[in-house]
RNA sequence: GGCGCUGUAGCCAAGUGGUAAGGCAGAGGUCUGCAAAACCUCCACCACCGGUUCGAGUCCGGUCAGCGCCUCCA
């Protein structure tokens, strides 16, 4: 499957447009894909976890319709102000405060949080993972692109960009150029021409602490500049896909796209949004307060059920958190895994005999999955062939099954599952030799009970299978023995 | 207030005008020493009121409820 001619029929949901419309790259069989990655000042949440997921999902289909996908998403460490408009600490350089660290120290520390995070819920590693304080001259050189062209201007050592010179602005977000940002202070706004003008660059105050030369004095970067920098930098002009959270739509993702644009780059050619994580019915996020960590969730749950979650809702869909939703994930995750296990169980016996009408169901299912994710990457279908899949190929498991068919089940739960929803990665925090050792004693211990049940003595059989569930151990008797799994 | 979205079974969640996918939970059955897993069967007046249509969860209008963005937020 991975030499296949690029699909051509995929459709996305481009927000530019409003609606559905087929995908064709720029340059056929690549795919440049940009996504606004984490503003890394303190651990990532749930919610983080649904836009990381829902844009790997997207990428690994790509991948498996024969795309080469070039994957960069940014690394914000530069702390950005509340608002254009503020003066004083940014969020970096407060949390630098707190923990007594440099803020440069803070961007790693966090970082690396987030690197772990992803590695467990088993998302890929972008291609290029570009820094925004690596990326200064950039933004700066952008910024005199915007000057040059009589879309931005200096004020007292910060540069603004100039709203009305640019008709399009509003364009992503249907948003008319009619009177708001009311809220914006107004010492600032004072130094604007319109209070909807936005900040490329900021005069630094005297205790702030982030602070580079540029043109305008020493000063540094504003929220929106960094992400039309280097997306173009790495991906270069009318790169294909943007991606990020439906709340950057407005008015980060406009101010991007005005930025670039007007500086006379084009820019993305397709606007993908994933829609909130919710809990209590209520948008998870930082400044609510209502927000559980994706470290705090895995200390307690398999990585992989909490990304079986994610992908089981649409990811313009808003996915509701709760316990609840969770035990249903594992139970239905552990169905899905059961099913393969059992599988790859067999194979190494399996008669050589063909089944036709297994093969022919696994093929059906494998189309109904890849027809569901080419439907703007419908994920919550998919998984629903999965489990049509699973159906059949249990029903076919309670008699015997050929090689040729367990091969074609294991294939579609491999490169399906895993491989497009990424949700069989090998985890386990036992290492081999643990895992090693573990497998006898296992063997000892059913062996032993095998024993007991053999001469009817059930109360010493059962005593020794309560132990072992008491300690997360499952054991199940089965037509070929026992059995067991944690 | 402006713009936009959503309301589908106890819970989660799909649904391209033609008598409601899937999962979890639940009920009954098969199998089993008992269980577990698996399999079979059962389980929805699609928020409400009108309208268009031969036919509407799906289109139009209205009502109610909730949510998001407009300020940092994925």
């Amino acid at each position: 499957m991975s030499a296949r001619t690029p699909d051509p029929d995929i459709f996305l949901y481009d927000t530019l447009q409003g609606r559905k419309v087929r995908f064709v790259p720029s340059t056929p069989g690549r795919v440049g894909m940009y996504l606004c990655g984490p503003t890394v000042y303190s651990d990532a949440h749930l919610g983080h976890a649904k836009k990381e997921v829902a844009f790997d999902v997207i990428r690994r289909t790509l991948l498996h319709f024969g795309y080469q996908v070039r994957y960069v998403t940014n690394v914000t460490d530069v702390g950005h102000l509340q608002g254009d408009a503020d003066e004083g600490e940014d969020k970096l350089q407060a949390r630098a405060r707190l923990e007594r660290l440099e803020p440069m120290e803070v961007a790693d520390k966090y970082f690396w949080s987030f690197v772990r995070d992803m590695d467990a819920l088993n998302v890929l590693k972008p291609s290029i993972n570009p820094r925004a304080t690596g990326h200064i001259p950039e933004q700066i050189k952008l910024i005199e692109e915007l000057i040059a062209r009589g879309h931005a201007y200096e004020v007292n050592g910060s540069v603004y960009f100039d709203v009305r010179s640019w008709p399009e602005y509003g364009k992503l977000s249907g948003r008319k150029l009619d009177e708001q940002a009311e809220g914006t202070r107004e010492a600032v706004r004072e130094e604007k021409r319109d209070p909807r003008d936005f900040a490329l660059w900021k005069r630094a105050e005297p205790g702030h602490l982030m602070r580079w030369d540029s043109p305008w004095g020493v000063g540094f970067p504003g929220w929106h500049i960094e992400c039309s920098a280097m997306s173009l930098k790495y991906l270069g002009e009318g790169f294909d896909i943007h991606g990020g959270g439906l709340d950057l739509q407005f008015p980060h993702h406009e101010a991007e796209i005005a930025q670039a644009e007007a500086a006379g780059h084009a820019f993305a050619r397709y606007w993908m949004h994933n829609n909130m994580l919710t809990i209590g019915g209520e948008k998870m996020s930082k400044s609510k307060g209502n927000f559980t960590t994706i470290a705090d969730v895995l200390s307690q749950h398999d990585p992989m059920v909490v990304r079986f979650l994610l992908v089981s809702s649409h990811y313009r869909s808003v996915t509701e958190f709760s316990e609840e939703a969770f035990q249903s994930a594992q139970g239905g995750y552990r169905r899905l895994t059961e099913a393969l296990h059992e599988v790859e169980r067999r194979l190494p016996t399996a008669p050589e005999r063909d089944d036709p009408a297994l093969r022919e169901k696994v093929a059906a299912h494998v189309q109904e999955f890849e027809q569901a994710m080419r439907d703007d990457f419908n994920t919550p279908r998919a998984v629903a062939a999965l489990f049509g899949l699973t159906t059949d190929v249990n029903a076919a498991l309670s008699g015997e099954v050929g090689r040729p068919a367990l091969e074609a089940a294991r294939d579609a739960y491999r490169q399906l599952g895993g491989n497009v929803l990424g949700l069989f990665a090998e985890g386990g925090t036992a290492g081999p030799d643990d895992r090693e050792v573990v497998s006898a004693l296992m063997d000892l211990v059913l062996e032993a009970r095998q024993n007991y049940r053999l001469q009817k003595q059930y109360a010493e059989a059962d005593r020794l299978r309560d132990t072992l569930t008491r300690v997360g151990v499952t054991v199940e008797d089965t037509k070929d023995g026992p059995r067991w799994r944690r």
